[in-house]
DNA sequence: GGTAGCTAGACAACTAGACAACCAATAAAA
DNA sequence: TTTTATTGGTTGTCTAGTTGTCTAGCTACC
């Protein structure tokens, strides 16, 4: 994907996640650029880009600031950037480290809002990059709504795919949920994860 | 023999003899296939093998690199795991999200060997692979090691930088001991990491 | 015929740097 | 005090150079 690109993600994100408030002044190009380690030019795309959406108006000698009226923030850039990150899983690979079938627990069942004696798939595995480990994920999906999950998945040693062999109508339908629950999710949860090293 | 395997093999000859030092910039690809008297599609072919083999770094708008650090693969299973996923990390980049300096609690003593009253720096933010975001992380340094190393993560925004920016010897050091623990390590430990998506 | 290796060229994406236009704050002059 | 000039910082625009990607075509060889 172009760099301009998802830096523009990465700060639509930002300004809908709050980060900078509307009216707030964005740090320079000059330090975003540097921030993001890229050229200004390349900055100034994704600057422009973000203009175009509506989520920023720059100034000239003043500087850029986040659009005082609220575009469709929440939605918008949080599917994006879910996207995102689907797309980021799609392009790696992933070693599947465990599947299991068992009885939700009362977290899951209430962020996934099931039943009481609800099921759900478990998958645990570690993401790759270019064949390099980058992260050990689990996840958790609702048994009733795709029975057929683990078997698409063990085949296809990828869940989108096997999200998508539950049938495109329920796949459409089950991501715009997915990103609903991601909107009101916390990056922090959503991405909770620790490595500890390096320990010196 | 194919053209671009004898420009390949010139090239990194010349590099293990000195003639490019690490770091510096190689001429430019036209320049390079002006010289080899080739098209600069083949010289590129001869370039991809040196940057597969870690000879060569090679970015956009910039030109290419003689890699700063020549590769020995020739090492155990588990240095090579931890060797890839420090240059993966290299690759990519960070945002910080905080920057503490606190006592270290126990177990974290414990794992660092810390006496009592040690402090630790704190660092957490979220990494990304192509300015996607990967994984949201939480470092530990022991303070005494590493009096200025927040300024330098700082200045440099790179965990790697600022560990160097400490000094080759002592970083060279802090590595071997990285690697040495991270071999004895488990992975899952190591990668402690969970993703809650995609909840549906 | 088909494939692999190379050539040729065009375009996209990114970097580097320079310069102009503009703004705010401050210092100097009236 | 008021006005003007200067300075520093910011965005806007532009040119040139670099690597990345893609398509088309040529040639030698099997």
């Amino acid at each position: 994907m172009a760099l301009w690109h998802s830096i523009y993600e990465q700060l639509s994100a930002e300004i809908g996640r709050g980060h900078y408030r509307p009216g707030e002044k964005l740090p320079t190009e000059k330090e975003l650029a540097k921030r993001f380690g890229v050229n200004r030019n390349t900055l100034r795309h994704a600057l422009k880009a973000l203009q175009d959406a509506g989520f920023v108006i720059s100034k000239r000698g003043l500087g850029s600031f986040v659009s005082t009226k609220p575009v469709k923030y929440r939605i918008t850039k949080n599917t994006r950037f879910s996207r995102n990150l689907a797309d980021a899983c799609q392009q790696s690979s992933i070693k599947i480290l465990r599947l299991e079938t068992r009885h939700a627990d009362l977290r899951e069942k209430a962020i996934l809002q099931l039943p009481r004696d609800a099921q759900v798939h478990v998958v645990e595995g570690i993401g790759y990059s270019n064949n390099v480990p980058i992260l050990h994920f689990t996840s958790i999906f609702p048994t009733e709504r795709l029975p057929d999950f683990l078997t698409h998945l063990q085949r296809t040693n990828s869940i989108t795919t096997a999200l998508a062999a539950c049938g495109v109508a329920e796949y459409e339908r089950a991501q715009t949920e997915i990103t609903a629950i991601l909107a009101g999710a916390n990056l922090s949860t959503y991405l909770n994860c620790q490595i500890g090293a390096p320990l010196i």
